[in-house]
DNA sequence: TAATACATGTTGCATTTGTAACAAAAATAT
DNA sequence: ATATTTTTGTTACAAATGCAACATGTATTA
């Protein structure tokens, strides 16, 4: 398999975009670790991402939201029994295309966590981002869901 | 702390640039297990990383390969112990500023095994970005550094 | 000179994650 | 009607990771 090269190709893996976006997300990873730890919040950064796709998706089964966590259905449920400890999910039994589901609802002190949480991380992030131009913001979230189209074509998750 | 806003910030926060980059890490992270188990190699993401600061960057110290890999010096214990099982690194007793030091040294079937597969993924990394214009991945690429800039000033790695 | 801090790396153990196998039931194919 | 596949979720266990504590020795501070 050869390809023409368009342009020059680092010879040094750790200056690759894919492993820059890797090294990105330790970063990222480490802000929300730093995060929630400061503000005394009992939470990973999974479940609030979770937390997240619950909301806007009321009802989700526990499969799907693991294809939209990109986690496998035994981590997806550990977060799950983790939220629901903490309170902060209900896990409801449900049917989706008339078969029996268990399907997960967010509860009035998740949604209260995740709102509280959410707003002042959004002033974090926009604190970070600020010096950067409007639209170079644009511009990175664009490239960053095609990016993400175009890896979705060719990595297959087991879930 | 408050900030003026300068766009509009996302109430969702999957869809956040700092959770999308957060996802499409996950997809590299899958990728590359993938490559390397397609092709039968027995090395991890962190261990290829580790191998390509080693080769270029000679005699580094454990501790200063945990900077570079963003790891605490413990996994980064692991992961030399890993590929001096499987012999591509040494450890060698050294010095550094007058202190003993063990520092590191990829070997000949290291720098070989490295350049194989480098060469080879560099094509399954360019046939996914092809069919992006070059000069929005020197974008992205100038993008990623200044963020990565950015993060480091706010993000503190216990090494 | 002595005390303290820092740098480098390891050890031990608890926790988290990955993976295969399993279970139950519906959907699909024969 | 029966066999097979698919879907959804759980269980069990091995492997990986996180973290605190420790060890050793140099550098810095008092």
């Amino acid at each position: 398999m050869t390809t023409q090269l368009k342009h020059k190709i680092p010879t040094d893996f750790s200056k690759t975009t894919f492993y820059k976006i890797d090294q990105l997300s330790i970063y990222i990873h480490n802000l929300a670790k730093n995060f929630f730890e400061l503000r005394g919040v009992d939470i990973t950064h999974d479940e609030f991402a979770a937390l997240n796709f619950i909301l806007n998706n009321p009802n989700i089964c526990q499969r799907d939201l693991a294809k939209l966590l990109l986690r496998d259905r035994v981590r997806t449920g550990r977060i799950i029994t983790s939220l629901e400890e903490k309170g902060y999910v209900n896990r409801v039994n449900n049917t989706k295309k008339n078969r029996l589901v268990r399907t997960l609802s967010i509860t009035k002190s998740g949604k209260k966590l995740y709102d509280e949480q959410f707003s002042i991380m959004s002033q974090v992030m926009d604190k970070i981002l600020e010096k950067f131009p409007e639209q170079k913001m644009v511009e990175l979230m664009d490239t960053l869901l095609q990016l993400e189209t175009a890896l979705s074509e060719v990595v297959e998750f087991n879930i």
